[in-house]
DNA sequence: GTATTAATAATAATTAATATCAATAAGGAA
DNA sequence: TTCCTTATTGATATTAATTATTATTAATAC
């Protein structure tokens, strides 16, 4: 149960801590690999879980997109999704911790936590739709898992 | 581009308009096989897929878990997810359309739509944690994608 | 009925992530 | 410092949900 300090672990905690763009595991691949090339995308992988489980680094998953992301802003707040690039932002509005309470009276659930994931056309984005006609397939992480 | 009407295509849509349990895909499979034991499993997924598309039915992506479920119900609301069993309920809580204004004039985004998924115990599991210690790992849907 | 082609069944492929396992190295004890 | 224990690593195989492929089947228009 003990863990023990690794250059590998230490490398990956900093790429998520100088990023402020959500990266996903393999985005966090990419920067470290580059600093230490020997590193293996599983190790990524199982660091980013140890980190998370630790409280370091939280984890992201939106809903109906993939890969997760990963956020070194630890604190309670949400993220907008661009539709577009596929960026993620945090969302400047304050917690809404009473959302929760109203639950647990109407339907019996006792709720834990919640999150908000707005999806929308981020500024870029906007701009370059201006331009041309659409920016629809030029998503550059690539993988939308659905579209609806 | 003509669709056509196919039996496969009406069980599918019979099997979510029958539940109200949030199927997932490999359940509604499960419910139309039943009637009609020659379906595929790609045809399931195709035919949510298009249902989808032509707005007769709702997919509900769940942010960090795995596999999306479905509902039946079109109209604005949101969901909780049990922790304990993986069950997907309905939510009710009047629909925070004002949220979404609040970001695009704090981060310049054109938010479209917006999701809140709440995770907690359901009445059912919480009843059962009270008799037997904990319900940790007899998630009956088996599959989670991680825990945080 | 016949022709056209959307939809199907079966299966291979994909993709993010996890599991496996022999080899390596962190860090406490001698 | 050296040795020992075992957490961690790198490489690779595996998993699981979903999509792509393709030959075949069957809706619908004519």
């Amino acid at each position: 149960m003990n863990r023990r300090r690794t250059i590998q672990r230490d490398l990956v905690l900093a790429a998520v801590q100088k990023s402020c763009t959500h990266p996903t595991a393999d985005e966090i691949f990419a920067a470290v690999v580059s600093e230490h090339p020997s590193i293996s995308k599983a190790t990524v992988y199982r660091n980013l879980n140890l980190l998370v489980e630790a409280g370091l680094v939280r984890r992201v998953p939106l809903p109906g997109t993939w890969p997760d992301h990963f956020d070194r802003t630890l604190g309670d707040h949400y993220h907008v999704y661009c539709e577009c690039c596929g960026r993620v932002s945090d969302v400047d509005i304050p917690y809404q911790a009473d959302l929760a309470e109203q639950i647990a009276e109407s339907d019996g659930f006792d709720v834990h936590r919640h999150e908000i994931v707005f999806h929308g056309i981020c500024p870029d984005c906007k701009k370059k739709t201006m331009r041309e006609k659409s920016c629809k397939g030029e998503n550059e992480n690539g993988t939308e898992r659905n579209e609806d």
